[in-house]
DNA sequence: GTTACATTCAACTTTATGGTTGAATCAGAA
DNA sequence: TTCTGATTCAACCATAAAGTTGAATGTAAC
């Protein structure tokens, strides 16, 4: 439902993955894409599909074939999401909340809701 | 596998992502972390084994209780896979990166292995 | 129109995911 | 030791995911 769960989902397999790489350098036909896997295209295709139901990916049928390129919207998200997490592993703000936690759980050992 | 596959498929379901966010505030004992949600408590359960397997989390056998606290690392990596992506959609960069594409698909349009 | 190519669809199998319930475990209090 | 509380395990169910094969589709070239 969220586009979140969609997209982490999407990037939760390495063979997608790969394939946005791939994008990242250019566009590229569903046969070019698959080309590099040891499945059959079929296989192939189902991936892009879910790739393209994240928004990661967009397909455009010109010639005679499909040709994908890179979405890059969704990726933004997911970043935008772990941000929220930076602070935990960069620099010192990291140390300073983890001492505030030690502290407060210190002070606050058995109880929930207070101010 | 990689670790990339089980960070990224533990981030795509929003209880999970809501349990970190839990996390980031503090450390809390299973029980507490599954209280938000309705759904039984052994389901919860299974839930934090999938944060812990990726990485994300640990829990430590503390009074009588296990509490859970976050583990930043695998997040990190995930910013770091995602931060390849960057340029797509941050600045002129973008624009640059677009347009040296773009030409390099005219120049080559049926070619593959080219120096 | 027929042939060939690129891709998708349909049907099927196997394995994983997310949920349930009830029993099992295991530490601490009585 | 027995009771209680917190969590996990086991077995089960429903649905989804990832792969296969073979047929179907649609566009280009002949």
């Amino acid at each position: 439902m969220t586009q979140l769960n969609t997209v982490f989902q999407a990037l939760g397999d390495a063979t997608r993955r790969r394939m946005l790489r791939e994008l990242s350098e250019g566009e590229k036909t569903v046969g070019e894409l698959a080309a590099p896997f040891e499945m059959s295209l079929a296989a192939a295709s189902k991936h892009i599909k879910v790739l393209e139901r994240a928004g990661l990916i967009r397909r455009e049928v010109r010639w005679r074939s499909r040709v994908c390129h890179l979405n890059p919207g969704p990726l933004a998200s997911a970043q935008q999401w772990l941000k929220q997490y930076e602070r935990f592993w960069t620099g010192r703000l990291d140390v300073l909340e983890r001492l505030l936690r030690e502290e407060d759980a210190a002070k606050t050992p058995d109880r929930e809701g207070n101010d």
